[in-house]
DNA sequence: TCAAAAGTGTTCAGCATACACCCATGT
DNA sequence: ACATGGGTGTATGCTGAACACTTTTGA
């Protein structure tokens, strides 16, 4: 049924990358706040010359986030606030013919690169969200996937918080939401709604931008278990007595469950 | 750095493979309603003999989903409502010191099984949530995560209305929010919450269960994009006259931008 | 004392909760 | 008539939206 014969499929093992979407707040021409990202060019066929995420393939003794963070560094040193999965990509369109093209995509926020703290490579540069350039691949699609994630997760803290610095006022705070948003948020409600989550501190600095009140200081401090991280979660269950849902009301602690993470052999999983 | 010589790195390419959690309502020897799943049984090592979740490796001219669609029809004919993949695992704990062993697990809801047609084989079988085996790898660290998926998500009418039957009564879909999450809901909240997300039809049809006034029968609609796949959000984003992002203003039509999705070469996708 | 941004108070609408109540049906 | 589950009404409280208002600062 595959198209491909025996030797081709030999030499074509699954080919699996992680790549990742680097997301960092900068200001455009017209000095509008804007979302920028790192992109490299492609030294290969196919796409040779076109630009496309950062990315890597799997190597031994590193997970998958490793790997998405190896492709972090190669291209900002901007310490990464927030990576998370966003989805892996396999659908057909994007092998040829044979095993499936398999992208396992995360995305990452890091801080104002007020220093410019680019590495502006010949074969890396930063873009902003609203002029990319002709993409490889399925790359943009995947791109505007992460800003809608973005987009419907900045309203959460801790994301507005990470695009940030590691402190900042309720004002820069609101500007971000609303530069990534484009719509308007009352200052007011967002300030409440904001300190009733009880994830900033004050840090009891204050900062002056211009010739009026000082704004408070503010720093993030995570709150308990809002993260969508499996191995996070996994984490927390291990911590208790035993092995049910954290949902359940069973107090019996049982025996202690194996070990969460240990080998797997996916390939052979299905009994036949 | 890494653990196993070259020729050892050559025989074991990238191990790639698709598992599904496949989750439908059942119920336990009691007569209480219990999440049930299907498990393979290991006919090889290592975990030779135990239970695991279903699945297999890539293959050509399959995507991801397909190959979970696959694994799906090895152990159940039921028609699937609802496939959604759930997270890729590929921490170094499941690897032998050389490649990482990834998994792209999905996970879905297949309907109330009344009429038991499962496939009952030597090496399927059916397990209650509550009662477990001992599982191979860490896939029960993965159906942990799967079931608080579901229990967090139970609430949407879709995912709720995909656990029961093509059609239900509102005193059904309730019982089966009820077994999910294990605490008791307000009925008749319950009822004008579901009814206002205009997500169920009345087929006009009315069930009798008891000797008593006969139940509306609804049945599910689905409500405009509630989807989290990327791939239903980019067919909705290339109906549009441009390659915007949906939440941008902007209404000049431009050229149509190339197909989202195309070939991938992730492993050479990094410039060096 | 004025402008500008920081920060607070106040009203209103919507929605979930809790629970009392009425309705339809077979025996 | 009555028991039983289907279905509705209603008071209460919480939360976010809208926006008027007060406070703090430098010039």
């Amino acid at each position: 049924m595959g198209i491909g014969n025996v030797s081709e499929r030999r030499l074509a093992p699954p080919q699996v990358g992680v790549s990742v979407v680097i997301l960092a707040l900068g200001e455009d021409s017209t000095g509008r706040s804007r979302l920028w990202l790192p992109l490299v060019r492609r030294v290969r066929q196919p796409f040779l010359g076109a630009w496309a995420l950062p990315g890597g393939g799997l190597t031994a003794n590193r997970s998958l986030e490793q790997s998405a963070y190896a492709a972090l560094e190669s291209t900002t040193t901007l310490h990464p606030r927030y990576l998370e999965q966003l989805y892996t990509f396999g659908d057909l369109g994007r092998s040829h013919g044979g095993l499936p093209m398999v992208s396992i995509v995360y995305w990452a926020l890091v801080g104002t690169a007020e220093a410019k703290d680019f590495v502006e490579a010949d074969n890396v540069r930063w873009f902003p969200e609203n002029d990319l350039p002709e993409l490889a691949f399925d790359h943009k699609a995947i791109i505007d996937y992460a800003l809608w994630r973005l987009r419907t997760r900045i309203a959460y803290p801790d994301v507005a918080a990470r695009l940030v610095g590691e402190t900042f006022t309720l004002s820069q705070l609101h500007d971000v939401v609303e530069a990534v948003t484009g719509e308007p948020v009352d200052l007011a409600n967002f300030r409440r709604r904001i300190l009733a989550s009880g994830e900033l501190e004050d840090t009891g600095v204050k900062q002056r931008v211009g010739n009026h009140r000082p704004a408070a200081v503010y720093r993030y401090v995570a709150a308990a278990s809002t993260s969508w991280n499996p191995y996070d979660w996994l984490k927390a269950d291990e911590g208790r007595t035993d092995g049910e849902h954290p949902d359940t009301t069973g107090t019996i602690p049982g025996p202690d469950p194996p070990p969460a993470s240990v080998d797997d052999d996916p390939m052979s999983a299905l009994a036949r």
